[in-house]
DNA sequence: CCCGGCGCCTGAGGGC
DNA sequence: TGCCCTCAGGCGCCGG
């Protein structure tokens, strides 16, 4: 389940081999993921355009800035994978989109659950699709404040987990990265978010700063399906503390972490360090 | 504003 | 070498 370090690992990964190749063909075997412009107009406005040596990335967008003009938006959703190949490698199952490139290799998006989408727009405009426009600030951007938090959490009337998978929130987390988050700021995911003291906040903070950048610096967490750009797992999956870990010890206090339903999402926590 | 629930999908895993 | 059911969770959408 792609979140802010995977998508960022993708785009690092893609970036130093996509800069400069042009686009010489395209098929389409899932015309459905194409979320605009019809799916025979995407084709026909992306061939011939070459990838910028710069691509980006928001929230969990993936932003794959081409020439004229375009950038190709992916959202890899839950089970998407966005990988750069020779063209010899064998046709993946659940492969929807291939884009033949005038080196010879591949861009192939794969998908197993169907979910991820993809569009093709001017890049001035991308600022304000749906979906992106609507994001709150970069977990690593100076506009995420400690004070930023403080400010949002003292007006909210919401329970803090739910909260911060909110993507007009804090862009880019999702249930991994909250939940670790949660874990060491020692906050439990059902607290209020107006109820938090200020220095509960201010570790959070902190955690929810470090655990991104973690996740970063080990390239992604890989459970299933998750790859980058190269087709390459991560391992921050080897440095979750809570995530995943049902009825294993805490690393603080050895005690059971536990599961439970959290705005109808699993939040794995530990009832000792999190109090309620 | 805020919440819960559904739909979209496939495959893994548990119970029997 | 089964079968059926639930669930995984990102996001858009709808209704209360």
């Amino acid at each position: 389940m792609p979140e802010l370090p995977e998508v960022e690992t993708v785009v690092r990964s893609l970036e130093q081999h996509l800069a400069g190749l042009e686009i010489t063909a395209v098929d389409l075997h899932m015309p459905k993921v194409i979320r605009h412009p019809r799916p025979e107009i995407f084709t026909e406005e992306i061939v011939g355009k070459q990838f910028l040596k710069k691509l980006g990335r928001r929230g969990k967008y993936i932003l794959l800035n081409l020439t004229d003009g375009l950038t190709l938006v992916v959202h890899l959703r839950m089970t998407g994978r966005l990988v750069y190949c020779v063209a010899e490698t064998p046709l993946e199952k659940h492969t929807h989109v291939v884009f033949h490139l005038n080196n010879g290799q591949h861009l192939r998006f794969t998908d197993i659950r169907q979910f991820g989408r993809m569009s093709l727009l001017p890049t001035n405009q991308v600022s304000e699709m749906s979906g992106i426009k609507d994001l709150g600030p970069e977990p690593l951007d100076t506009s995420f404040t400690r004070e930023f938090l403080k400010k949002e959490f003292r007006r909210r009337r919401t329970r803090v987990k739910p909260l911060l998978l909110d993507q007009s929130f804090i862009a880019g987390l999702g249930n991994i990265y909250a939940d670790e988050a949660l874990f060491r700021a020692k906050v439990h995911p059902e607290r209020l978010a107006a109820e938090l003291s200020p220095r509960e906040v201010a570790a959070l903070h902190k955690s929810i700063v470090e655990v991104i950048a973690g996740g970063i610096k080990h390239r992604g967490t890989t459970f299933r399906d998750y790859v980058d750009g190269e087709g390459r797992s991560g391992s921050f999956q080897h440095h979750l503390k809570v995530y995943n870990r049902e009825g294993l010890p805490c690393s603080n206090c050895g005690k059971s972490i536990e599961r439970i339903k959290v705005g109808g999402r699993s939040s794995y926590y530990c009832p000792y360090c999190q109090k309620k």
